[in-house]
DNA sequence: GATGAATGAGTATTCATTCAT
DNA sequence: TATGAATGAATACTCATTCAT
């Protein structure tokens, strides 16, 4: 954070972009401090002043990267997201995995992306939730949606293979990945609240053992007897 | 919403409570109204002005029955917590139910509650996730957090039972209560993006898929082996 | 305070001023529940709510005895200078007494006002400066007017009396009554501000001694030589 | 009033403050904006938006140069007693003067300082008095205090030297300095009075002759038949 | 480009007063 | 008469956005 106080101006001394390299890296930096901010004081709680002031900015000068709050809100998703299909890509590329294991690299993959990145899991998965001024914008979702999708495809994609292989039983792959994926979700939902102190188990540990029930349940016991 | 407007006034025309009854009944339009709008624009966008003209009734009027705009979202919270509760209460009370049948209520009770009452479930899982003031305002959350371990431990004596009884695999009960718990709402927080036509899958059907997966992780296979 | 609640009435019994007397009870009621709490919360913090359930009675009711708010306040105006007029003249009455000694009692008299009639002093002396709702409104004032009047001829002809005794020296009578007045007045008003911790000196001491100057600078020390 | 207005911006044509002398001027209209409506209608009968309606500037602007409603009197109140203080030194600063005439000209300062800067007159002495929401105030009062407390000790000052000089009798000189103090108060309280109209005589006679007496009572008599 | 002063609509809450019962 | 529910205008303060410099 102190460090992004650097790239503010001195006030009086106008400062100019002197290539779009200098612009990106005020638009970046913009879209760090609201990420900072977003999170600590949601959407509603965070002033455009708030934005600015805290990397040493103008207010004014926000509205020369983006057209409205919301723009930033929208692009920060967006970045959000990005950065978990990454993740996720990543973890299901080594070579020689069972499917199993991919699953499993998956789920470890979203918690990382929760422990590593609460900011962007808030604004990806958290804040938008039940803030009718972004689930009624279109706009907001249609990117957002479109990655989702891709994500679970990624994810459908494991468990056809798994299933093929014998490896998983017989399911309907698109359910089955909707599923999946609320339940890890929920269970990263329950950490959320638990920093509320509600139910005081370590969510590491429960993340796991939820996976793992539901591996268990998608497993096909049977593939031993067969081969 | 329709219907709520015939308890408004007719402007210029002032009715006045005539009874403990009616006050009863212009409290309950107005939590209703604000049931309502507290689901469609969130905490923060409702304003007490909205709340009381959608049914007809002058600001100040709002403050006749509640003190300020928290208690009336508190209020409402409370009592959505109180019907969920009462639903799975239910749900389980049925004689002669195996444990395993009674975790298959509480998952449809719960998917009932957010069929038939979405504005209470927006209020008790979702609004509140996400908006700083509440997740920061311990007496907001206190009382909420104890029904919400009512309901876990509910749950969890039903895994007790059905480990006792040798129809579930032993496992850590409280840690999978949580699990589970966490799975229902995230499958059920898949259809409120759903809403926002991201999936296109039956939630009902999504919902009773994740559930036996879960369920199929939980059984104890071995159980007719050891017979 | 607490014997006062006792008037208020019974809810759902209604209860009738049963004669002229009933109604004037009631209105003494609210002016004394309006007396403590323009004292304690001056004018504007205090609401006909909290005057009507201070007394046990209901909001509406006030208006039944007074045409608004202002009313009250002309009202207990008035009383607060009567009740100075009245403890003056009595003050002054008792037979054999010197001019000198006659304005000696007048000052005891001012501060036992203060001192015994709080509320009334701080209506009368204090409340409605810098308030122009009230110095501007000249119904409110006329009343006033007339009855400071009176308490400044009072003196005045005492300060006559004094002069042609030769007791006092020949001054301009008007003018030093007013002055005589407005230096009580000071120095009592040093004690409003000394509840507020500014000057910590015993008030009574203050005046006796104020008093004594002025009375000095007044006393024709070349009497006894002229007689 | 009139002069006020000229600060004011044409509406529609935004004027922004192009210079801290600018911003510095904008302050100050804003200043005398309320310190106008402060004598006129008191604290609490002045709104933010008649302070900057008053000089055609929008209410938000308000907020830019003051954190609230009270920071603004609060610095009047101190700007006020800040230029008595001043006022009250210059009078008695000229060499040569005997403590009689340095009491005589701290009377003199007194009264001008009334006459020549009402509005402050009123918030230092006045306005604060009978509300409830300064007197109780600590944080308020205690700067205006601490200047009261040194104004008070001026004087003493003044009164132990014409005691040493034998020009004036023996007295306690703290209870004299509140005596005298008060009593000027009070006739100037007087013709807050009276411009309503009560009582008729010009106040500055009136002052003169009020202090004439005072000073008569503490003058020495028996100084000339000492020596 | 950058600034930050200015705007003004918006918000929660209070309260004198009215009036149907 | 008495009640107290209802009203709605008023108020301090906030903040996204604009725009002259």
């Amino acid at each position: 954070m102190t460090s992004l106080k650097i790239i503010g101006n001195i006030p009086g001394k106008k400062t100019r972009a002197r290539s779009a390299r200098d612009k990106e890296q005020k638009k970046n930096a913009l879209l760090e401090s609201a990420l900072e901010l977003f999170t600590q004081h949601g959407y509603q709680g965070t002033s455009i002043e708030m934005i600015t002031e805290n990397i040493g900015f103008s207010t004014g000068t926000f509205y020369l990267y983006f057209k409205n709050k919301v723009e930033i809100y929208r692009i920060l998703s967006a970045k959000g997201a990005e950065i978990l299909q990454k993740m996720i890509e990543e973890a299901i590329s080594w070579p020689g995995m069972t499917p199993l294991a991919q699953l499993s690299a998956i789920g470890s993959a979203y918690y990382r992306f929760y422990a590593e990145h609460r900011g962007y899991y808030d604004i990806v998965s958290v804040l938008n939730i039940g803030q009718a001024e972004f689930t009624k914008d279109r706009k907001m979702l249609k990117p957002l949606e479109k990655q989702t999708i891709n994500l679970l495809r990624l994810i459908e994609a494991v468990l056809i293979k798994g299933i093929e292989k014998g490896e998983l039983k017989t399911v309907d792959t698109w359910k089955a990945t909707n599923a999946l994926w609320g339940m890890m979700d929920g269970i990263i939902l329950l950490d959320v609240r638990n920093n509320l102190g509600m139910i005081g188990n370590s969510i590491e540990e429960l993340f796991k053992q939820g996976l793992e029930v539901v591996f268990n349940g998608l497993i096909n016991h049977e593939k031993g007897e067969k081969e």
